[in-house]
DNA sequence: GCCGTTTTCGGCCCGACTGTTTTCAGTCG
């Protein structure tokens, strides 16, 4: 069983429990709430972590929740959830993907409709709300009927909260609303929050605060936005639009001198918040966007400023992209945060493909040498490497594969000349099945160092793939392993690898792993980031561009990086020209 | 059911909006 199974199970109790008696469970529900979330977010797959005999530390699994564990993995069921789950309709927890049905609504639809197969109850809840069987039932009316028949309208058509978007396309809708949003002389300041401003690789909804003293006006001026379907909600202080896209905004306005609470609050994350205001709570405080209170004088302390919101509660300011209460909040309390690597740290990369008709066994960049260098001075760097796929192997002799690099080097030697800008020859080296690395000794020696990835046959055990990885690293010349996970957002998993002992290597033999910058690949992720991090594994951010204008996706990846908790001292391409030329000859 | 630089027992965030209600339940973030 994988982990998005399990935690669906596990989100699937929550859900029971709720619906059987939300009061007495409260705590419970939280529990298996956080353990859920957490095995979501693990990058070990908790069969491994059983094996291993490391479930309990997992955060949010303790002895019960372990006990459960253990017994699904032994036996494929946990009889404790069969009670649980008891009575209650398979179809409830399909019916809770679509928007605005919660556990109670799903159930007592499920229940009353006898909805037996969870393939069909949607379709069956749909021709019950067209039939006006649904406006006549207790908590329900005409209004509930048709949103109803809308919302499932809606889901089909992949609308609301169905797959999350990439971070920069997400980014590209903000900035059209913010944009909107500007005009308005409502609009004091106005910000996107959420996961969006945490850097999150995918992003659900966007998130948007604004600052004005006249709320309603604003909220006015909002749902009017060209781009809107239609409005979910409007309230005095928040209101939702569905885009014509699909995608939901959600507003918060609140007064200019509260906007630093506001900035805190609609940040997020989820957990980090609770988390504060549990600190809070002992120091007599309640957090919300409005302010800080203090519950004996029921006086409310309003912040203009974010930063001066933490230190209110004893803080210093924590990054947005560090705020997911995995250690941040206690070390604020200490000032003892690490000081974050920023995008102005960057002094070049190594994975830019060209145009140059190499002949590759992948895909050929779009610019030329020239263009790529043209870019990276632009963009105020020292240096690139060059990392071309290496030509197939099939398709050509030794002596041609020499002959095609030797020509792409003198192209880079030229450009550089005519440019006056430093590169690196490199390439970027498939690792073969068995370990090999896809070009011959010979072709690896006219290379300042290689960029080396997996391409083919992901399905592998996972010791093999490690070995796999681990015998093409070990090549001298192989210095940096690029998108190491090889997920695709949205798209695929990536193939299994054992960490602990890549990482491992790659600290014993000075090699370097890849944050690729790469908006659906974002890989390294923020999880595997920190744990390199503390295993004291050097990175490198890349883009892994194949046309000029993707080297301008560098901020995807430093955001991943600062999500990993990396700092300058991590990353390789803070390092300057002369630096690299010494870490590439080490051996 | 989990968790611990005020606790191994006694805590566990805070508020918005909608629809069906006449004071609240459900959903969401």
């Amino acid at each position: 069983m994988k982990n998005k199974e399990i935690s669906k199970l596990l989100r699937e109790i929550v859900a029971s429990y709720i619906i059987k008696n939300e009061a007495k469970y409260r705590f419970q529900i939280i529990a298996y709430q956080n353990a859920a979330d957490s095995i979501e977010g693990l990058n070990t797959q908790i069969k491994d972590l059983y094996a291993e005999g490391n479930l309990d530390k997992i955060p949010g699994v303790g002895e019960t929740i372990k006990k459960r564990l253990e017994e699904l993995l032994k036996t494929g069921q946990v009889k404790h959830f069969n009670e649980v789950k008891k009575g209650i309709p398979d179809s409830t927890f399909i019916l809770m993907e679509i928007p605005g049905f919660g556990p109670k609504k799903s159930y007592k639809l499920a229940a009353h409709f006898n909805l037996k197969n969870p393939e069909k109850a949607i379709d069956e809840l749909l021709k019950f709300a067209k039939n006006n069987k649904i406006a006549g039932l207790e908590g329900f009316g005409e209004k509930s009927q048709a949103d109803i028949i809308r919302s499932v309208d809606e889901y089909k058509k992949s609308m609301g909260k169905t797959t999350k978007m990439l971070l920069p396309y997400a980014h590209d809708i903000a900035s059209d609303v913010l944009a909107y949003l500007k005009k308005s002389k409502y609009v004091e300041k106005s910000e996107a929050l959420g996961s969006l401003r945490r850097m999150k690789p995918l992003v659900g909804d966007i998130d948007i605060a604004v600052a004005s003293k006249w709320p309603n006006e604003t909220i006015d001026y909002f749902t009017k936005y060209p781009g809107k379907e239609r409005v979910i909600e409007k309230g005095p202080a928040t209101s939702s639009l569905l885009t014509t896209a699909g995608n939901q905004i959600d507003l918060m306005v609140q007064p200019p001198d509260s906007f630093g609470a506001l900035l805190q609050h609609f940040t997020g994350s989820k957990n980090h918040n609770i988390h504060l205001r549990e600190i809070a709570l002992k120091k007599n405080l309640s957090l919300s966007e409005r302010g800080i209170k203090n519950s004996k004088t029921k006086k409310l302390y309003k912040f203009e400023d974010e930063k001066k919101f933490y230190e209110a509660i004893g803080l210093t300011f924590i990054p947005p992209e560090i705020r997911e209460d995995t250690g941040e909040i206690e070390l604020a309390q200490k000032n003892k945060l690490p000081k974050l690597i920023e995008l102005k740290d960057i002094k070049g990369e190594f994975h830019i493909h060209s145009g140059f008709p190499i002949e590759p066994s992948h895909d050929l960049g779009i610019n030329s040498i020239e263009e790529m260098i043209f870019q990276a001075k632009e963009l105020g760097y020292e240096y690139i490497g060059f990392s071309e796929h290496n030509p197939s192997i099939s398709k050509h002799k030794e002596n041609q594969l020499i002959d095609l690099i030797k020509r792409r080097n003198d192209e880079i030697d030229k450009a550089s000349q005519k440019f006056n800008f430093q590169t690196f020859k490199m390439m970027e080296t498939d690792i073969l099945p068995d370990g090999s690395l896809a070009l011959p000794e010979k072709a690896l020696e006219i290379l300042d160092a290689s960029v080396v990835s997996i391409h083919s046959v992901f399905k592998m055990d996972k010791n093999q793939m490690t070995d796999r990885i681990i015998k093409g690293l070990t090549h001298p010349k192989a210095k940096i392993l690029a998108h190491p996970t090889g997920r695709l957002l949205n798209e695929r998993a990536g193939y299994e690898v054992d960490f602990d002992i890549l990482f491992d290597f790659c600290k014993k033999n000075n090699k370097i792993l890849e944050i690729n910058s790469y908006p659906n690949r974002l890989d390294l992720g923020d999880n595997l980031i920190r744990k390199a991090v503390e295993m004291m594994v050097k990175l490198v951010i890349n883009t892994d561009s194949h046309a000029s204008y993707q080297m301008n996706n560098m901020i995807y990846g430093v955001s991943q990086a600062r999500r990993g908790w990396a700092s300058k001292d991590d990353i390789l391409n803070s390092l300057s020209y002369n630096e690299i030329k010494k870490e590439f000859k080490k051996n």
